[in-house]
DNA sequence: TAGAGATTAGTTTTT
DNA sequence: CTAATCTCTA
């Protein structure tokens, strides 16, 4: 009764499975998030409290989106009341309740900074001892890809395989002794601590399986050993979960998520009840006939047919373009083209494309044609270099152990402070093994330090303990208010950069500061807590641009998950579209699902372009189209006139042929 | 120590 | 061709 009529045979089933282990194959735009939150709905129906289901996603948006969803299914079981409590997060942001919950078995204090890779590259440097940045994020990479393959140092170090391997393995435990004297942690250890945790200590899992009667799992086909661990952990003995995947859609292999995963189900969990979701309701018979076409030439983990009662739809339009420039002038004169021929509006299209770099050239070409337009992804808020600077004082605020955020506030704004006077300090800080900021405040650093350094140290070291003492009783807002004023930013902003550019950094920090204080009013947040949900919040502008009538332009692993009536997949080139990393280590399957979650977004329309050369480094490279458009049913593609000067247009037309040529050798083969 | 100009390296996806 | 990093001078 609870289970709504309108999923059809196998959603239903899903839904209504609640006692054991249940594993759902959904393929693309097979209505999972409506399977997912017509479970939460049907499990709070049937008596279990909101806050004792853990659903769990990988972004915040995924996240807000079902929560969304679920609470509007819950108001209309007139149990409205219990949507607030819903316990549904990212398994980030589920391990970081973990981690602060348990932060003193963790040996973590509660104020505990969450750095971000940003953060933590120079440390990575110093210990692989090198002044390559390039060198110092591989290195940074591997470590990254060993937490979450839940490989401690020592094992690190008996399985590297080349000498930059065994640098980084050699420097993985110093990095763990780091972030553990700044008292921080991490992305990964968000995951990996309470995994340790759990490991060791029995009653601590005791305690979390308890808090918890259903699991359910979103994009499982991307979750890490670590995070499956995790997931098992949680789950128990009682094995009560639902996890929700789709093995063609798998995209984060180079984040270490693994498919074996979603192989290992059925062994780990005898009793695994397996359905399948194989009607998609999103896109074009067509369309769809494209994308298992597809990836048809991918290896299959289980067999799983898509397909539609939808009408076949518009022909696929390829557009190939004579440079990157000229792809984008394309593209959005088509869009515009469409969008007035079929009265649209702006939000029904997407512009999709494999880096966040090729976003640019769309950006530039959207602007002169004045469309509007939103980027999701890319650099977030937070990243930004003003935003940054207030975070480091409000981590350290809250944690003076963090050297990071120290060195970042005592010298933004600049006050005098410099390499000397910092190399002093951190040579002081070594010796007495203190923090920096607890050496900063010693008589004999004063003595020995320029008067004008002396003297911005004092005034940090008194800011900091005054806002301190006043953290617990007042409003984070005032706090924050009186900090940005107090270290004069304002004016740092005027004196260092133009007008234009302070203007907009001065807006950014007003805003930030805005929604924090809102944020610690209405969720009667700590400050301590407050900052360190900063770090996993990626965007600040969610909700008003979900519904604004733009553009959307998206990198094709940001756009996962979402469906769009017309698709623009750009740049779909050899080298870009597979990537030429991918092509030289060989997963060539990982960029095909790519791919396929592009093509399996559009719903009514899909538009494909590359280019024939492009800028790159102010010379220009010549392009290949992707051996992907060759897979797609070739009966449904239409390669649209594209304005090319005569010379231009033959060498196409012999292009053209030469595709045929290998179309027919391939369908002979 | 801080800022202005010179130089040089860059291109994958993200919590 | 950018954008960030580096080097030099005040």
């Amino acid at each position: 009764m609870s289970i709504p009529q309108a999923l059809n045979a196998p959603q239903r089933e899903a839904v209504s499975h609640v006692e054991g282990p249940l594993l759902v194959l959904a393929g693309a735009g097979s209505g999972k998030t409506r399977v997912i939150t017509a479970k939460i709905a049907h499990l709070v129906a049937q008596g279990v409290a909101p806050a004792r289901i853990a659903a769990i996603t990988f972004t915040n948006k995924a996240a807000r989106e079902m929560r969304e969803r679920a609470a509007k299914l819950l108001a209309a079981q007139g149990r409205a009341e219990a949507a607030a409590s819903m316990a549904i997060s990212t398994f980030h942001s589920l391990g970081l309740s973990i981690v602060r919950a348990e932060a003193k078995r963790l040996g973590l204090r509660p104020g505990f900074s969450i750095l971000d890779p940003a953060d933590l590259e120079s440390l990575i440097a110093e210990l692989v001892g090198t002044a390559d940045r390039a060198r110092a994020r591989a290195a940074q990479w591997k470590i990254s890809g060993w937490k979450n393959a839940l490989v401690t140092p020592p094992r690190a170090r008996f399985i590297a395989a080349s000498d930059d391997e065994l640098a980084a393995a050699r420097a993985f435990a110093g990095y763990d002794e780091a972030l553990a004297a700044w008292h921080a942690v991490d992305f990964d250890d968000l995951i990996v601590k309470p995994v340790s945790l759990f490991d060791r200590d029995p009653e601590a899992l005791a305690r979390w399986q308890a808090r918890f009667d259903h699991a359910l799992v979103d994009e499982y086909q991307d979750t890490n050993p670590a995070q499956y661990r995790m997931f098992r952990h949680l789950v128990g003995a009682r094995t009560c979960f639902t996890a929700v995947g789709d093995d063609d859609q798998a995209i984060y292999g180079w984040r270490g998520a693994t498919v074996d995963n979603l192989a290992q189900l059925p062994t780990d969990y005898p009793s695994l009840r397996v359905i399948k979701l194989e009607q998609n309701y999103r896109s074009s018979a067509r369309i769809l006939r494209c994308a298992n076409a597809l990836i048809a030439n991918n290896a299959k983990l289980f067999d799983k047919r898509l397909w539609s009662e939808l009408p076949h739809g518009d022909t696929i339009r390829v557009t190939v373009a004579a440079d990157d420039e000229s792809e984008a002038e394309l593209v959005v004169h088509r869009l515009l083209a469409h969008r007035f021929e079929h009265r649209g509006r702006f939000r029904d299209y997407a512009i999709l494309y494999r880096g966040n770099h090729q976003a640019r050239v769309f950006e530039a070409a959207l602007r002169a044609q004045n469309v509007p337009y939103a980027i999701s992804g890319g650099d977030s808020y937070f990243d930004r270099a003003e935003i940054k600077d207030i975070v480091a004082y409000l981590r350290l605020l809250v944690n003076d152990a963090d050297d990071p955020a120290f060195i970042r506030a005592i010298t933004t704004p600049r006050r005098g402070v410099g390499q000397t006077t910092l190399k002093r300090l951190s040579a002081l800080a070594g010796e007495r093994r203190e923090s920096l900021f607890a050496a900063s405040l010693s008589p004999a650093l004063r003595e020995a330090a320029p008067p004008k350094a002396a003297e911005a140290l004092a005034e940090l070291g008194s800011l900091i303990s005054d806002l301190k003492s006043r953290a617990k009783r007042e409003p984070a807002g005032r706090l924050l208010n009186e900090l940005v004023g107090r270290i004069g930013y304002e004016d740092w902003l005027v004196s260092t950069f133009d007008k234009r550019d302070a203007q907009a950094k001065s807006t950014s920090v007003a805003d930030f500061v805005g929604w924090l204080s809102r944020k610690g009013d209405t969720e009667r947040k700590t400050l301590p807590e407050l900052t360190q949900m900063i770090a996993l919040v990626t965007m600040l502008e969610g909700r008003d641009a979900d519904d604004a009538d733009v553009v959307r332009l998206s990198t094709l692993h940001a756009a996962k998950g979402l469906e769009f009536p017309h698709v623009f997949l750009v740049g779909v080139e050899e080298g870009i579209l597979p990537h030429r990393e991918s092509i030289e280590r060989g997963a060539i399957d990982e960029e095909r699902r790519l791919m396929y979650v592009g093509v399996t977004r559009a719903q009514r329309s899909l538009h494909l372009s590359f280019c024939r050369t492009r800028r790159r480094a102010g010379g220009r490279i010549d392009a290949m189209p992707s051996r992907f458009i060759g897979e797609l049913a070739p009966q449904d593609l239409r390669y649209a006139d594209a304005p090319l000067p005569p010379e231009e247009a033959a060498r196409e037309r012999a292009a053209g042929a030469e595709r045929l040529k290998a179309l027919k050798a391939r369908v002979a083969r």
